[in-house]
DNA sequence: TCCATAGCCATACACCGTATGGCTGACGCT
DNA sequence: AGCGTCAGCCATACGGTGTATGGCTATGGA
């Protein structure tokens, strides 16, 4: 029905949002207009607004989705403290494939409020191994949720040196601290000493 | 030498990062822009740039003056975990004084990069106090700043409980964790036992 | 006295988000 | 076949933004 004239087929939410989160790799946040993204979908610019309220719930749609997409491991039965880490790890990686986003999305935590999100049923679970009492949870994965937040952004906005080694013992200096202060904040949760290994294969 | 018509006095770089601030301070980052600061000083717009080089520049002044001014407790020779703590109490205070400020300075870390503020002085002595060696004195204090900073933004810009009591409690498990883990990544560095209280008064 | 210049301002440009309202053509219904 | 509805799109316009350009004016030094 009276689709655009310089297009062949109508716009779409996911190509709309699919085309915004480039512009956002491209140049950040201020890299993505309502305009530059009509112009890139060769289309008017209020024609965007026919399929989202305005600008900021088109950013809300794009976070969600990517929070809801989070790829995290799952559980290996491996100690929590290795599980803490790949989560951090996987979180970490996720972040840095559109930091842009996810500098918005940390700008909004209330994006990503549900507690059903992969993130935090991840998170909930993994605390839940080391001992963190059923009270606890919601406070000590805000917590946690918000250190890496931080590094996140530090790394993303700071220039960390460039020597990517560094950044690395940055993380790893980050992921041990957290790990050392989770055990001590559940009493005692050390690290189970690694058992004999089965010879086989 | 052709002084405001509309005003008395010439304006100052001092007059104008002050009100800049309250406009922040009033409205957010997005609060501040350079025809409204103008307006609250009483001046055409294009007065501010024969003092300022553009709104970038006048967002890094206010940002490295407030943390120039950084009010941090000294030395007082007490364990560094509780050192460390009136630390981070000292910060989230400021922090909240000003969120709209730290807000712009979290997002851009370069502000505070020379390891000659105040900051980085009091964080470095108390790691030296905890035992964390020379080397690795940037990449923790880096790390720490990442955490608090995380969790100032999220305390900031996320709705965590209304109840202060419960950011409190959040703050507590916070600083308890990262007092761990600082312990944890030092190897041995438990606090000392309370010295037996000296029985007066 | 004269001039350089600090301080200020008027105008203008390019950009932004979006309110308003009108066009067009596909669809369901009679 | 005729008609109304409405999704999809677009043109125009408004009020906001940062700031480049260039001109005015009063003051200090020479």
């Amino acid at each position: 029905m009276a689709v655009s004239a310089r297009r062949g087929a109508p716009l779409t939410l996911e190509e709309i949002s699919t085309t915004a989160l480039r512009l956002m790799d491209e140049g950040g946040v201020a890299g993505l207009s309502m305009r530059k993204l009509a112009a890139e979908l060769d289309v008017n610019p209020m024609s965007l607004y026919h399929h989202v309220d305005n600008k900021e719930a088109l950013l809300r749609v794009i976070c969600s989705t990517a929070a809801q997409r989070l790829e995290l491991p799952p559980d290996d039965g491996s100690p929590w403290q290795d599980q803490l880490r790949a989560l951090a790890v996987a979180y970490h990686r996720n972040a840095m494939e559109h930091p842009a986003l996810w500098s918005h999305l940390h700008d909004h935590p209330e994006i990503i409020q549900d507690r059903d999100l992969v993130l935090w049923r991840t998170l909930y679970r993994i605390l839940r191994l080391a001992g963190v009492p059923e009270p606890e949870l919601r406070r000590t994965s805000d917590v946690l949720h918000a250190f890496v937040m931080g590094f996140v952004i530090a790394e993303t906005k700071g220039h960390l040196p460039d020597d990517p080694e560094e950044v690395e013992r940055g993380f790893d200096t980050a992921i041990r601290l957290i790990t050392r202060g989770v055990e001590g904040l559940t009493g005692l949760s050390p690290r189970p000493p690694t058992p004999p290994r089965t010879s086989q294969g």
